[in-house]
DNA sequence: TATGAATGAGTCTTCATTCAT
DNA sequence: AATGAATGAAGACTCATTCAT
């Protein structure tokens, strides 16, 4: 018995694909990937459960297709600003601005941001997908940084090391566990730690 | 109905509560927490199915029982060196140590590592472990620093900074994503932030 | 978590929830609740036990759903003669019929009769149904009586002294314990006793 | 491996026993057999969980001996006022007190009632009991009203109902289901009809 | 294509009973 | 005689996946 995966052509079957990616990614985003069962999906999308299974592999696969089409957008969106056009003298300015429009991010609910990086850990391809994209994201800076004339020297571990606070900064922001914590303060040494490494 | 958990006073109680605790533990950070199930902890704990549940309230709690042990081992156990004598000379070396044991540590396996940060952001009891060893640390390192005469202006943002920083680097030196990269400078570099965040 | 209980609307699958409720009742019935275990019932019933949660909450439901079904073919049927008419000089027929017909109902299964009975003192939704099953045929008794005309004296505990009456009767000679007891005598006595409750 | 239950000669054995069985009685009868669990038992009995089954068979034993030990006491305590001289004259005051002694009764705790009546129907072994209770208590009363001089026609009979009425109305009475009932006058009216069941 | 009813393996948990001490 | 730790079979319930329609 044949059981391929549809590739969906027509538009209705693609606009049902989506329905049903949208779904999983929004409930396992919120409630996690054990907590989320195919029949909710279902019903979420509006389809039967019987034909989640003909446009996906699996469970796992809904998940792996929302990733692939919100991932970006929820995590490390830092670089959504890379058509302004830099030179050293805004690189502040610059940053700043990555901090500001990661924090505003109107996708970073915090669960879905939460709920996806669990499964970092768990599952392999979510891993991976993680794993590429802050590869993609390094290197990204790292060509942006050498385009206006940074010094290259020890650049990428600079570059991982920037992405880190900013990822930081902004997480602590987020999520706000240091009640006594002065997040301009911390927004301000942030940027001047990353001044102090481009510009020496 | 009777369902005490019993706190079990003799030795070879204890050593089969701890048993079950290792057991678990191994597992789910190995698997994960949803791929293990308590007939698996029984057996690898030598046990049968049934003394689990006089020891533990339910599979959730074994889970919470492996944490309370091996949690302060393989997460931020950057302060393991707090009885050292520290001043502000030796403050560079003191974090150089830091760093070094940290990633030495025998118990980071990888996986441990992953897979117990994955129940972080399902489970609100993991989760309040985790913030409030995180809060601890950045306390006990700020105490650290005031003591030794650090200036005290901004300071608690600073401390909250350089674990990220810390916990970053070791994160990156472990799991080594990044092939290029050269974690001996990075470590230079973490460093040198560290020295000019504290000493200015 | 989606859990909803369907309320089957196709043919094919209300046969399939009334084979369940059947299977249920008849070995509820026969050996007990605890007794028997819910992949008993699906077998019974000729379906998976996954099935028996999608037409029940869970394994008490389906006693419940039983109880509803057949809870009244059991227990009380006296009144099953309502719409004969009925006045002052035919009561003792009716009374004699009542007590006939409770006897030789079919259903009457001993056991039926005596394992759920078990479970009005265990559980208080069956108690409930038993309770409000009372209650009712006490008053639609009592209402018959009052039609046709008999003195409203003390009739409600009268009726209630009635059922009793018919009740043990009845019990008596399905369960016949007392071997050497005459049932028609019994019979008779007891009919006597009603005539003369109702008519003085 | 030998395992015979032991039949305790010393005294501190049988105290230990008669702990057993009380805890176990009282248990059960409150919460139902199979809500309580040996280790309850056990325990309330204060002593261990494998002493039990030295006393005891096994579980079903321990409310068999409840049963022998306290039954007689909780139900048809009809009974005990059999030591009365007794005569035509003052049956009525004796079926009085009867009732009176009936409902007083310490014992009648509802549920104590209730719960071992719920295993009259489940187990063979409570069902004898009570079955040859009924049937002591018929005979027994039997022959009190034959020693009196009752008439002997179908006397076996109304001694049957007369035990049923008096059991239905003390019922009534402890468990008030019908709130708009009067008891003075329902117990009134039972004893009208025993007066005219024995006396004509 | 689509439905949603059906499957049944798998999971956690309980508890009567046994056994080492 | 006694303890209470240990056993492991059994049971209720879930859910990813399949199948009849």
């Amino acid at each position: 018995m044949i059981n391929e995966i549809r590739e969906p052509k027509q538009k209705r079957s693609i606009e049902k694909k989506e329905r049903i990616i949208d779904a999983g990614w929004k409930l396992i985003s919120t409630g996690g990937y054990y907590n989320t069962n195919t029949a909710e999906i279902a019903k979420e999308a509006g389809v039967s459960t019987g034909i989640v299974y003909q446009y996906f592999k699996d469970k796992h696969d809904i998940l792996i297709a929302g990733l692939s089409k919100y991932g970006s957008e929820v995590f490390y969106p830092v670089l959504k600003l890379d058509n302004i056009k830099l030179d050293k003298n805004n690189i502040i300015v610059m940053i700043s601005d990555m901090i500001d429009s990661y924090i505003d991010e109107h996708n970073i609910s915090k669960d879905v941001h939460a709920e996806i990086m669990a499964m970092v850990h768990v599952d392999d391809e979510v891993a991976s997908f993680f794993y590429n994209r802050e590869i993609d994201l390094t290197n990204e800076l790292y060509n942006i940084f050498l385009d206006i004339g940074i010094n290259e020297d020890k650049l990428l571990e600079k570059v991982h090391i920037i992405i880190g606070l900013i990822d930081n900064l902004c997480h602590e922001v987020v999520y706000h566990k240091h009640t006594e914590m002065n997040y301009k303060s911390m927004k301000e040494i942030v940027i001047e730690i990353i001044k102090n490494l481009i510009l020496n």
